[in-house]
DNA sequence: GGTGCCATGTAACGCGTTACATGATTAT
DNA sequence: ATAATCATGTAACGCGTTACATGGCACC
């Protein structure tokens, strides 16, 4: 969701084709090591943004090379990229996948939960040390994005195991959960509404 | 690609069809308030699940009410639980779509970059007061997930305020950081290899 | 004057969402 | 009996990825 608007506000810059935008874009985001993002993505965008009717093809340049389609952002593009400017972008923390494997491993009795933590905090701790390591050869002067990027990956990855942490200190609580809904009701058999006259 | 293995694991324990997988699903991320998982979603993902050879339809169950189609774990499928269980989740945090905003905006000469930034603490804020609201009112001993889906969203929201600080204490240096590629390139014309012999 | 890479794209797929369809059960 | 709602699903789309296609340019 946000390449849309970075190709979107790139083009509120001038017209480009595909190529210059990838480049431009992962020299914003900070390079191939920060986010791997790939041409196949700046194209089909650039396609359903078309398709939208937020981007338009303005002649295609054949000078040198292969076909290069410039596109150019139109007013209800523009429109589009004033209200992103206007507004905020949430953050979704509610979603965590780590938390949906534990709890389905408490679930199953033949899985051991601790150990899952101890797995998950050796992902984490790999994780974490792979960044710092990155972190010792970065040229502040050029790659400032980069190192903002990876501040935050420390700082993200941290609360991760301090969040592991608060986990196994209401152990008991969490271990003891039941999984509501499925215990009471058996294949066939619908559930709320014949509850009420069984 | 959670709920794909998460699905699984349910089947893993026993055959169930879409409905039974869908509540119990809601009930381990903690209700719809956490994470607003539609029927569809497991429908499209079971069928896909079938289509990798990892889950079987085992008859349909007509008694009362729809066609009900039960789903197996086929032994495939079970590698692939075993697998995952192996396996720590590895966190991404480097795909940040607040910051590739920013950057655009210090592109664009007509947006103003600190406004931005205001902007984006006030979501923040407001999330975070959103967040505490919710936790207000909880039932520890039967509400732990979600209570613990809180936790994690109030720690990441606070580490996330933090991150924005150490933005604007870097901020010259941020604000100066030059997006290389595209300055250089123009339009029809390759780069790299251009540049080795004008 | 062929080899290989670079620039530019297309096709097909997986995950997730929104909107809609259908048949049973329940409430009035 | 009719409307509302529940249980179960399908269709179509948007975002992102992987794999592949193609045509010029550099290099030997």
């Amino acid at each position: 969701m946000s390449v849309r608007y970075a190709l979107l506000g790139l083009l509120a810059q001038r017209p480009c084709h595909g190529y210059e935008l990838h480049s431009t874009l992962l020299s914003i985001v900070g390079g191939q090591e920060n986010w791997d993002l790939k041409p196949a993505q700046i194209y089909t965008t650039l396609a359903r943004l078309e398709n939208s009717g937020l981007v338009r093809q303005a002649g295609t340049d054949k000078d040198s090379g292969p076909e290069k389609h410039i596109y150019t952002i139109t007013p209800k593009g523009k429109q589009e990229v004033t209200r992103w400017f206007r507004e905020g972008v949430p953050e979704d923390h509610m979603h965590d996948d780590f938390f949906i494997k534990l709890r389905i491993a408490l679930a199953l009795e033949e899985v051991d939960a601790v150990e899952i933590i101890r797995i998950q905090r050796n992902t984490l701790y790999q994780q974490l040390h792979n960044v710092t390591t990155q972190r010792q050869n970065i040229d502040l002067g050029q790659d400032m994005a980069r190192m903002l990027m990876l501040d935050k990956s420390v700082m993200h990855l941290e609360t991760d195991l301090r969040w592991l942490e608060m986990i196994e200190a209401r152990w008991d609580e969490v271990a003891n959960q039941p999984i509501s809904p499925p215990a009471n009701q058996s294949r066939g058999r619908p559930l709320k509404a014949r509850q009420l006259n069984d």
